[in-house]
DNA sequence: GTGGTCTAGACCACA
DNA sequence: GTGGTCTAGACCACG
């Protein structure tokens, strides 16, 4: 699986980083159990400071999407847990993003078809 | 209407301002022509600097959201464009919510019951 | 308040900074809203970089501990969650702290006479 | 007695086993003078490098909960000093435990209520 | 060789 | 001036 970092954008690499390996786990790009680059690796094939990564990997860790382990290196979890529920957080910035569809005039029909071409793509 | 700050919030209080200035629009709370209190009184009422309620209230205005006019102050904009689409940059945000969606387990129709309850509120 | 590092200890600085906060807060020698050193003034106080600084703070915030912001630097959160439950890694912890008393002889009382000890420590 | 080890756990492989024996000798799974497993046996049996396990009976070796000897391999140790008191290590980690507890606003009967569940358990 | 930690510097957006 | 991010290097325990 290949990172792409966007060179202007505002969110810091580390949270690129994370956002495109959830993403990869969402899609089916990348299956429990997988191995993902060591720090190491991953920080040298996207040219960044190993420590930016490190950072990337906590968080998914603490996320509960990535094992670390000594002996196994970085794994996808087995099995992640299936809350079927945003977090607040992200429900407030769905909010947001129907607030600024509605505004613009878009239908409930309208932004259900734009969810509906994401949720088709990749795995299940 | 009345702009709430997150106190530990990560989102920079002028963009909170303006999303809030946002979703009122978008429910109605606030209706074209309406007049905003200037950005003195604003920044009075809700105790921060007045720069950064101009900051706010400059992206308000470069997103087409409000005008701003010497002679009557800041007024919400008559007619806002109804391009019926995400911005790119919203687009791509709802595609990295609804991979966290899928990643918990969430089906497309749990995720549209969520859409609904907020796209469901407020004006229109 | 102070911050003492151990210096030949296997817990992380990062961590020993955070668990005394922690503690500061539990016995009363830090209240709600009260503000804390600023990473750089607790970086240079104690010695070490700020980014372990920076470290032990986000963790605290990550853990609702304390608010980090912009405007007001960094303060313990006036409302803790009262959640009245040990996290279940402490519940582990403490399972085994048991254990080895156990087999050195300690008898039920022997222990929560420790517990009481502590537990009278400080504000409330 | 069986061994398991946590997959991602922050807690290295050696101290996990060292864990797990003292908690077996605790709640009676293993009684003073039985044999422990060669430190190839148990290196074998959960699939981990013998220095691994070496370590961890040198650990426990070096605390007094278990002998080694040429001819007789490893067994529990016979008298495990009574000391009837928790290490400086440990009651320093229960503080912080019990300062976690009233933070969360645990008093001290929830607590001791935790402590109870565990010590029943077991041996003795 | 792995992840984890730490340092000493630097730059940035925000307020 | 604040927190947040990032770099380039280093050291450590673990396995």
């Amino acid at each position: 699986m290949i990172i792409v970092l966007q060179d202007g954008s505002d969110i810091p690499v580390f949270k690129q980083i994370r956002n495109q390996i959830v993403m990869g786990i969402s899609d089916g790009r990348l299956v429990p159990g997988e191995k993902l680059p060591t720090v190491r690796a991953l920080a040298q094939e996207i040219g960044i400071n190993s420590m930016t990564v490190n950072k990337a990997y906590q968080l998914l860790k603490q996320e509960g999407y990535i094992v670390t382990d000594r002996r196994n290196g970085v794994r996808v979890k087995e099995s992640i847990d299936q809350t079927r529920g945003l977090t607040a957080e992200a429900e407030q910035e769905l909010a947001r993003l129907i607030s600024e569809a509605k505004v613009k005039g878009m239908t409930r029909d309208d932004f259900v078809g734009v969810v509906d071409r994401y949720f088709e793509r990749g795995g299940k």
